[in-house]
DNA sequence: TCCGGCCATGAAAACGTTATCATTTGCTGG
DNA sequence: CCAGCAAATGATAACGTTTTCATGGCCGGA
C-alpha cells in the first residue's frame, strides 16, 4: 500500500523559482491575503512551469481540516445502494468534499472492524454508513466514538443522526392497495433485515393486521434474485397466493419470471408489486407496479445531516420523505373477484 | 469543506500517558522495531484509554506514501459502471488501498478540469478513469502529466495503460450470430462514443461488411432508455428491421418494451440482442440474448495495472478478456425465413 | 576483569504546508 | 516635514508523524 517516494515539486521550489517567500506562494494559492500583481504573476507562472500541486497531506496536517468523507456500504451495485451513493457524492462534491468508498463485505464483527480500520486509517471529516442491511448495522457498531457519523436509512436505535426512507409507509400503501383490489391477503418476499426490523416487512404486516387480513408467513428472505426465482417456481401452484409484495424490484422481476415459467400469468392470476422503482421496471412486460423511493435524495439528505454535524456539532435527528406507490401493469384484482 | 479543529489525542499524549518517548509509541503502532513487552503494554493501554487514532495526514506527509486511489467516472449507477467500480474497490481494498470516487458530470472541458482539480486536491497514489464515454475521455485529458493514471476501457489513443473489454469482438460475435440465423442485416442502437470510435459499433459494422451485408444507418445513440423506447415505437412498422443489436441491456429492455407496445413480437417478428449481461436480463420475458462482459474483472484488472505502475513504474500496456455471447430468448430466425 | 557489539530507547530532524507575528515600504494627514 | 498607519512581505513556529542518528546498558568471549 505504498507509492514510491518520487515526490513532486514543493512550495519551496515554486517560491525559489518565482523569487518570493514561501508564505507568499501560499497566499497566492489560497487567495486569502492580497498579493501584488507582479509577484502573483511570477508565482502563477512558476506553478504552471513546475506543474506544482499542493500537498494535501501537509495542508490537512496544519489546518486540521479534513475534506473527505467515508462511505461504508455492503454493496455498490444494487440499484438502491448505487443511487444513494451517487446522491451522497453529488451533495458532497457540491460542498467541496470528496467521497471515499469502502465496501463492508460481511457482517462478521472481526472482518468488519478490520475494514473499518482500513477506511479510518485515512483522515476523514466524517462517515456516512448505508444501513440497509446487517453489514451496515455492523459497520455502525464498529465505528469508534467521537467521529461524526450519520446513517442513511438508519433507525433510532443506532444512536446516530439518520436520514430515513419511510419504507414502512410505502409497504403499507402497497399492501392496502392490493387489499383494496380485492385480494384476501398479500404475501411477502422479504429483503434481509438490517436490525431487528425491516420497515418494508413491518409495514406489510401492519397493513394486513389493520385490515383484519391474515398475515401469512414470509415466503423467503434474501438479496439474491435467483432465490426469488426458485421461490416463484415452488409456490406457483398455490391458488391461495394471489398477490405478492417483493422486497425490491430485482426480486420482483425474478419472481415474475418464475411465475411465467410455471405458467402463472401476471397480473391476471397473481399480482406482483416491487419496491424501489428500478429504472427498468416501467419497461418490463408487464410493467412493474412498485413503491417509488428517492434514493438519490436519501443520499443528499444523509450528507446534509453530516454537514450539519460538522458545522454546528449537532444535526437534526431525522429527516424523511414519503415513498409513493406507482401503479403499472403487474397488479390487478384477484382472479376470482366477484 | 472544513472540519472544526477539534483535534483528537496525538501521539504525544499517548507517549506522555505511557511514560515513553514518541518514537517508541510509533514503533509499537507499526511493529517495525521490537519494543520491550512492558513498554508495549503501557503504550497499548494508553492508546485504548485515549481512543488514539494515528493522524493519516501527518503519516502521509512524512512517509510520502499515499494509499488512496481516485476513480473518475461519469456515472456510478449504470450497471457496467457500478460493477467496474466495485471490482476496482475490491482489488484496491485487498491491496490496502482506499478508493475515492468523483463523478464527472459533463464533458465540458472547464467543468471537467474543476472537478478533476477537486479530486486531486487530495493526495492520491494514482487514478483510474472509467473511459466508457466522452466524459471519461475528457477526464483523461484533464489529468496532469506525471501522475500514475490508467484507463478502464480505454484505447491506445489515450496514451495511458488501459484495461480493455473487447466489445468489438463481442459485437462481431452477436452480429454474426444474427446473420447466421438468416437475418439479411442487423440494425444497431448505439451507446455514445467515448472517442472517435465505439468498439461495439465498430464490431457491428465490421461483421456486416465482412459478411457482405448492407450496413444500415445507426438507429439512435444515447444512454437514455426512454429514447430507445421511443425509437422502437418509431421503427415498429418497418418490416425490413428484423434484428437489432443494442448498445447495452438497459436500452434493449426499453426497446423491447416499445416493440411490445407497437404490437411487434420478440423474437418472432424481430430479434433483440443486448450488451453487458445485466443481472436482470435472464429474468425478463423474453429472456434477453446478450453479450456478456465481465465488468468486475475489468475493474480488478484496471487496478492491477495501476498497482504495477506504482510498484515498478511501468505497466503492461493492455490486458483483455473476451466477451461471450449468451443466447436466450429474445433472438431467433427472421419471420420470413424460408 | 575488561572490551566489542548488539539491543532497546530517546533526541532531533524532516516532511510541506498554513498561521502568527514582525518588519519594511509607501502613503496620508496634520 | 514628520508621525502614524495600512498594506505587502518575509521569518519563524506550529501541525503529528516517521526516520535517522546517537546513547546507554547488557551480554558474551577472552
Amino acid at each position: 500500500m505504498a507509492r514510491s517516494p518520487a515526490r513532486g515539486p514543493s512550495i519551496i521550489d515554486v517560491a525559489r523559482l518565482a523569487g518570493v517567500s514561501v508564505p507568499t506562494v501560499s497566499r497566492v494559492i489560497n487567495g486569502s491575503v492580497p498579493v501584488s500583481a507582479e509577484r502573483r504573476d511570477r508565482v502563477v507562472t512558476a506553478i504552471q512551469e513546475l506543474g506544482y500541486r499542493p500537498n494535501g497531506a501537509a495542508r490537512a496536517l496544519v489546518t486540521g481540516r479534513q475534506s473527505v468523507i467515508a462511505v461504508l456500504a455492503s454493496n455498490t451495485t444494487r440499484y438502491g445502494y448505487a443511487t444513494t451513493i451517487q446522491g451522497i457524492e453529488e451533495a458532497a462534491r457540491l460542498a467541496g468534499f470528496i467521497v471515499m468508498i469502502t465496501v463492508i463485505e460481511t457482517d462478521e464483527p472481526e472482518a468488519v472492524r478490520a475494514t473499518v480500520d482500513l477506511a479510518l486509517s485515512h483522515p476523514v471529516a466524517g462517515v456516512v454508513v448505508l444501513r440497509f442491511d446487517p453489514a451496515g448495522a455492523a459497520a455502525l457498531r464498529a465505528l469508534p466514538a467521537g467521529l461524526p457519523v450519520v446513517a442513511a436509512a438508519g433507525g433510532k436505535g443506532d444512536g446516530v443522526p439518520h436520514a430515513v426512507l419511510d419504507d414502512m409507509a410505502g409497504a403499507m400503501a402497497a399492501t392496502e392497495y392490493l387489499l383494496g383490489l380485492g385480494h384476501r391477503t398479500v404475501h411477502h418476499l422479504a429483503v434481509p433485515a438490517s436490525g431487528r426490523r425491516v420497515g418494508r416487512t413491518t409495514g406489510w404486516r401492519r397493513a394486513l393486521t389493520e385490515a383484519g387480513a391474515e398475515v401469512p408467513p414470509v415466503l423467503d428472505t434474501g438479496w439474491d434474485p435467483e432465490r426469488a426465482h426458485r421461490t416463484a417456481l415452488q409456490i406457483a401452484d398455490r391458488a391461495d397466493i394471489t398477490a405478492v409484495l417483493c422486497g425490491n424490484d430485482e426480486l420482483a422481476v425474478a419472481f415474475m419470471r418464475g411465475l411465467h415459467e410455471a405458467g402463472r400469468r401476471v397480473p391476471d392470476e397473481i399480482s406482483v408489486v416491487g419496491f424501489d422503482d428500478h429504472p427498468l421496471g416501467r419497461y418490463l412486460t408487464p410493467a412493474l407496479t412498485t413503491v417509488r423511493q428517492d434514493f438519490a435524495d436519501l443520499g443528499r439528505r444523509s450528507f446534509a445531516l453530516l454537514g450539519g454535524l460538522l458545522d454546528t456539532g449537532e444535526a437534526e435527528k431525522t429527516s424523511s420523505t414519503a415513498p409513493s406507490l406507482v401503479i403499472r401493469e403487474s397488479s390487478g384484482p384477484p382472479p376470482q373477484a366477484h
